[in-house]
DNA sequence: AAGTTATCAGACAGACCTGTCTACGGCAAG
DNA sequence: CTTGCCGTAGACAGGTCTGTCTGATAACTT
């Protein structure tokens, strides 16, 4: 009838400059728990609290949001590595085994699914700028962990690296199935092995 | 108009009893190929050339085409394990590194997408009939490889199949980001080094 | 020859998904 | 105070998805 009539409550509004912010928060959370596919934009937008024109403002498209949250695991996977490498101590080869006491911890952390990033690489096409990202982050970590035997003047650095990927990334693929801590510490007792096997001739 | 006007030329029919197989065939691929959410129902049963009356017959509900095509998937995966472990010899140490070219042999066919199991898993909510089926799939793998390092005489054979099934992860698992046959020799050498350290204090 | 069974073709329903668009309300800067 | 920006609410379009149903045909069985 009038146009006052038309008014609507307004309900809460959402600060400006922190809607972004509050979609990724709430995406990071679905499309770890439920996968890239199952959460739809309906139910991130819903849970965000945002509406809609405001998400799209924000991410043009779906893939802008994955692309935006595998960035956002990217630095808070990485931090925690690092973290863990560090809290080791000083010495390289301590701290090629102590990464992965990060592993250990994400296990214990409640509705652990394992690595974000192996679980969109099953749900995108190689090609695509998702999987792109993806390959990204695995030869950045594998970077890091070279550069760690190289301080600790592994023989053969890139072996060694190439060797912790494949425990750790096995420690994380195993993480999707069942979040069983023993495969954390098999892994971290593995890695073990390894850096010391692969140090011994050269001590 | 006619009744007659009505006939339809019926196009190719399936041999009775065949339809399921074709089914299940192409769903395999699909479903390998694309993942199980990005491979629908509808492209399924156009690629196999079935009828949908008929597709719902054999499988009254997608879950079930899912169900049966990792069935197929571990009967497949497993036999290639196996061979790849008894054509590297009698010896039940040799064994435990000669599976790992079936990790090799993966990587080389074309259109190779890493583990059908951990993809699934990635894509389907814990406590599924899906994600059931992905972890005894993994616990049947780590048991059959755990008999073989007890043939082996391993002092610690749940640790050491626990290490090996680790790197077997890790290397199907970095095979959905790019089949770098790399990676499975570098599985293979890691495997040899964890065999070996494993066995040294026990020859 | 008649009946049974398996298959084909495709319309249809109902849900969900992504993305666009309109209309309106509050806040801050000019 | 008013103008423009950022936000909310939600209808809508066009597509895809799963699953049901009807009706007709081919092949096998009795």
């Amino acid at each position: 009838m009038t146009p006052t009539a038309a008014r609507r409550p307004q309900a809460v509004r959402t600060p400006a400059g922190q809607a972004r912010d509050k979609i990724l928060a709430t995406a990071f959370r679905l499309f770890y728990a439920q996968g890239l596919r199952a959460a739809g934009i309906d139910t991130i937008i819903a849970e965000s609290g945002v509406a809609k024109a405001t998400f799209y403002k924000y991410f043009p498209a779906k893939d802008d949001l994955i692309l935006a949250y595998l960035e956002k695991v990217d630095g808070v996977w990485t931090g925690q590595l690092h973290a863990a490498a560090e809290a080791a101590g000083p010495d390289p080869a301590d701290r090629l085994v102590g990464l992965f006491d990060a592993l250990a911890s994400a296990c214990r952390r409640d509705g652990y699914r394992g690595c974000a990033f192996i679980n969109a690489a099953a749900e995108s096409a190689s090609g695509t700028r998702v999987h792109e990202r993806t390959v990204a982050h695995k030869e950045h970590i594998r970077a890091w962990i070279r550069d760690l035997a190289v301080q600790a003047g592994a023989p053969d650095p890139d072996q060694l690296a190439r060797s912790l990927t494949l425990v750790l990334d096995g420690g994380l693929a195993s993480g999707v199935l069942d979040a069983d801590p023993a495969a954390a510490t098999a892994a971290r007792h593995t890695a073990a092995q390894l850096v010391s096997a692969s140090l011994r001739r050269n001590p």
